[in-house]
DNA sequence: TCAACCTTACCACGACATTGTCAAGGTTCT
DNA sequence: AGAACCTTGACAATGTCGTGGTAAGGTTGA
């Protein structure tokens, strides 16, 4: 009956601990479906994200909270903008304008992202 | 002499700490110009920028280390191209293709981005 | 029925994030 | 010179992250 291989299934073919699942899980990052009567049932499509997450976090020493955060911002356009804008603002080179002018943008800018509510 | 404010006078006209600004700086999301003998000096640009950030990290509620990350994968390509597209097939619908094909093109997709020393 | 699973809910621990404060010593300004 | 700054470095408290356990109880399959 079982749809998916249940949890300590998937932490062998996947390498993560049957803990670390359920913590994943709780970030939002990867969700399993449920049987009827509760159990987890990982499909080939969520074992294949908890292969390539592995690979991710490993690879670039990035913790779970950072692959999250950045899902926040994948889905919050609010977010992703205010962060984006703030972080242009480093790399803008203010001999483009003058200083004062320069300083003006910036500042009219973030009033305008931060402040809808 | 002074080209900007010193580090008390910047947390008073921005709202942070003496304190955090040094941590802020340790960050690397807002380094202050430094003078002969080392102390920091804060200009128009930097009193602003720490003023939306302030903005930023209340109106989100994120971290530091939030931001921090997100400056991380804007400067390296190979990083935010991997985290991109793992969450992009999150959003993708199996459906568009078969199971199995859908399957594999993550796979071989992600073997890519992941190969890459 | 009973072993072998599964669930949630805790406790714990080391590492890191966020702040504050204090000490020892250099700089600035009057 | 001396008050009022600044610097780095360190210790500390609290909180979250990442991870492993353990306990009490439900599910499954031979």
């Amino acid at each position: 009956m079982m749809e998916g291989l249940t949890i300590n299934e998937a932490a062998r073919t996947t390498g993560w601990s049957a803990r670390m699942l359920r913590y994943v899980e709780q970030t939002g990052l990867v969700s399993p479906a449920r049987s009827a009567s509760g159990y987890r049932l990982y499909g080939p499509a969520q074992l294949q994200r908890l292969r390539t997450l592995k690979e991710l976090l490993a690879r670039f020493d990035v913790g779970l909270s950072d692959v999250a955060f950045a899902a926040r911002m994948a889905e919050n356009r609010d977010l992703r903008d205010a962060v984006q804008s703030w972080l242009e603002a480093e790399a803008r080179r203010p001999e483009e304008v003058g200083p004062e002018d320069w300083l003006r943008f910036e500042q009219e800018k973030h009033e305008k992202l931060l402040a809808a509510a």
